[in-house]
DNA sequence: CCTTGAACCTGCGGGC
DNA sequence: TGCCCGCAGGTTCAAG
């Protein structure tokens, strides 16, 4: 669920509910995430106003009032969740926030490949977390020639090139597949063999698609927190992921010979991709 | 250095 | 109905 979009659509959401408000209470419910809890976190947010959220790459920056962020990563399954007074813990919740109107944030993430810690906000770029990630895809840091530069060295596959943070930041399995398709980029084409046309084509690709979801995520956010307190949660309608052996939109083709959408793996994740589209 | 593959976890859906 | 398998949107670490 959580790639750049989904994350900023998270951000968005939890804005209004966190910012300046104070963080009455945070209390821990399990050992830690990927790796255990740092001794004293829960402590460490007791107490403390939140100042804004921000989000770089797939990380959710909570900025507090005496220059700390907490980090959080939602990694495959994590969730963030708005529940009213007297919420009790359930299953697979990680860490909750009492805030002072009462309400709790809830940090839910059943496979635990999440991340949360703290850091100080001056240090955050020297972070081994931050430091080395490349630029924010939806800013003017980005474009062809800086994709160009992030892809001329790799001899890996373009898509897997894209799914490496240090590269662009934020792209995750599906949004790889679906800006490769928009580009009309083989997946498997070597990163360094693309054109400086294609990686123009490409990074104006991906700034559409990460665009496009954003926009999904924020008018469905509305929605969706009239029956639920799950921010970022939406079904996006993706044109080839999750469609192996459907027809592609824009192919007149039949899909009896030529199988559709195909589904291929690559460095042990499923690629989604036209044969004919994406030549 | 670069690249690949496995590891980390739980839950779900499909096939039998 | 139940069991087993493969698979899942991310990151990191070891090994080649």
């Amino acid at each position: 669920m959580p790639e750049l979009p989904e994350v900023e659509t998270v951000c968005r959401g939890l804005e209004p509910v966190l910012a300046s408000h104070v963080i009455a209470k945070a209390v821990l419910h399990s050992d830690g995430l990927r790796k255990p809890f740092e001794k004293g976190l829960a402590k460490a947010l007791a107490g403390r106003t939140v100042a804004r959220i921000a989000r770089r790459a797939k990380y959710i920056l909570v900025y507090l009032d005496n220059s700390k962020i907490l980090v959080l990563h939602l990694g495959m399954s994590g969730r963030i969740l708005i529940e009213a007074k007297g919420y009790k813990p359930q299953k697979h919740d990680h860490l909750t926030m009492v805030l002072d109107d009462g309400r709790v944030v809830v940090f839910n993430d059943p496979r635990r490949f999440g991340m949360a810690f703290m850091v100080d906000e001056a240090g955050l770029e020297n972070d081994p977390a931050f430091r080395e990630l490349g630029p924010e895809p939806l800013s003017n840091q980005f474009s062809g020639p800086v994709l160009a530069a992030g892809l001329s060295e790799k001899r890996t596959p373009v898509k897997v090139a894209l799914l490496d943070q240090h590269v662009v930041a934020g792209i995750g399995n599906i949004y790889a597949s679906e800006a490769l398709f928009l580009a009309g980029i083989d997946p498997q084409r070597t990163a360094g063999s693309l054109s400086r046309p294609e990686t123009e084509t490409l990074a104006k690709a991906i700034r559409s698609v990460l665009t496009k979801a954003i926009k999904a995520g924020g008018s469905s956010l509305k929605d969706y927190r009239k029956v639920s307190g799950e921010l970022g949660y939406f079904q996006h309608h993706f044109t080839v992921y999750g469609r192996d052996g459907q027809a592609c939109p824009g192919c007149t083709c039949d899909i009896s010979k030529t199988g559709g959408i195909l589904k291929i793996p690559q460095a042990g994740r499923s690629t989604f991709y036209c044969p004919r589209k994406q030549a």
